[in-house]
DNA sequence: GCCGATTTGTCCGTATGTATC
DNA sequence: CGATACATACGGACAAATCGG
């Protein structure tokens, strides 16, 4: 099966970037141009840049062309605006995973486990407790909910190694879009004991509501980040034309 | 000047799910309808739909339709992916706004306050602690530093109201790409002495880097916010295509 | 299980507008 | 002013996924 066009340009794009074959602050190659070098169509070349653009990688400025400001100190730490598992964020860091399942039961959502996760109330659910350790330190601690129906005979086994992998690969479950956000909240008993958190008496926290290609919210897992390991990144762009 | 087209149809169909005109996890209408509605191209349609996608109010699945996942109580907090200041933002969120300037100095980068921000060692700055009130309360401390040169004839009276619109309107500096790293930090002296903590001992950091048209880094912030007034929101779509 | 209709996804070519040099 | 560059918009073609008969 043939890579999609735009895909295939924004990735040769993207690796000459990291790869310095355009200095800081230097224009690349004007649309027209990349027509020819890559024999596509406007629209095409167009795509693919909107997507560096997104990433932080290039920015446009009409009448003038597209400007490099990749910086690689500041780029590698996290993605943006993508949903990854901890598995994959872990090895694309470099850095060996290991999963520690706390806990793993069966519940039924009641009206206060309903109004925190946004799951209706009778909801049939998994709770899973996991500790998450990156180059032997306990870094993560997360409660994940998920619901019985979609991710079902979920096992301890599994959520031992990739719950992700699991849904994708074994139930063909998509994952579409998810909801997340970020606050600091207290420590709790629980984040004491299996969190070495030092002097500090918080965390980061990262709430997030998952949902699957039907449309169903599937998912909410609360995400409680040492904070001192804690970074989370963002390339921002100013619209004036969307507001 | 009339209004871009997209931007039209992509405002019309916010306001009509933030309305209730679909339900929750109702399909909006197909594409093909919608060209007949509002007289335009498909790519135009799909332009003003890929924009609420991004936002987080609707799911695209290929074969079936555009699925309205719109929940008010979590849409409504914060933007992701945009530049906003302080001020505009308070005002959406039908907030009172104040600005207090605690110090309004210039100041030449040495080695540390460069590898801290990533201005040049000798850039001539601004320095300038702001300290933001909402609705009474001081939620944020704002470490600014702007390049003198691009902010020119900054003075506390501007920096009282709002640098940004004083840059866009007055110097017509056009604010393009920013970026931001999120984490959390202990809390210091100045911190305490200005932001009611409480029992907190660290906050949420918020650094931002932005850029100007012409590719130059002009402003480099530090925001400081009180912990239990702190939250981000962000949408992330799993692109398979993508990677 | 197949076929056709519907719907979104990808890609192309063209024309016009607007900003920069 | 003209040339170049990106931005917007149109229309058409085909692919891929979904759904109903």
């Amino acid at each position: 099966m043939p890579q999609k066009k735009y895909t295939e340009i924004y990735r040769s794009l993207k690796t000459k970037i990291e790869n310095g074959e355009y200095e800081f602050q230097e224009m690349l190659p004007s649309e027209n141009q990349l027509i020819l070098t890559y024999g596509c169509s406007r629209n095409t070349i167009r795509r693919a840049i909107s997507a560096l653009v997104i990433e932080g990688y290039v920015q446009t400025m009409q009448g003038k062309g597209v400007r490099n400001i990749f910086r690689p100190a500041l780029q590698t730490s996290f993605t943006i605006g993508g949903i990854e598992s901890f598995k994959e964020s872990a090895l694309r860091n470099h850095q060996i995973p290991k999963t520690q399942v706390l806990c793993f039961t069966e519940i039924t959502a009641d009206e206060k486990i309903a109004g925190r996760t946004g799951f209706p109330v009778d909801s049939q659910l998994y709770y899973i407790q996991r500790l998450h350790y990156l180059d032997g330190k306990a870094l993560i601690l997360n409660h994940n909910y998920f619901l019985k129906n979609i991710a079902v005979n979920l096992t301890k086994e599994i959520a031992e190694g990739s719950i992700y992998e699991y849904l994708e690969n074994e139930l063909h479950i998509s994952i579409v879009t998810s909801k997340r956000v970020m606050t600091v909240e207290k420590m709790t008993e629980i984040d004491e004991k299996y969190l070495h958190l030092g002097d500090y008496n918080c965390l980061a926290v990262v709430s997030s509501q998952t949902f699957n290609s039907d449309g169903v919210m599937f998912e909410y897992t609360q995400s409680r980040h040492r904070p001192d390991y804690f970074r989370f990144q963002d390339n921002a762009v100013r619209r004036k034309a969307m507001e």
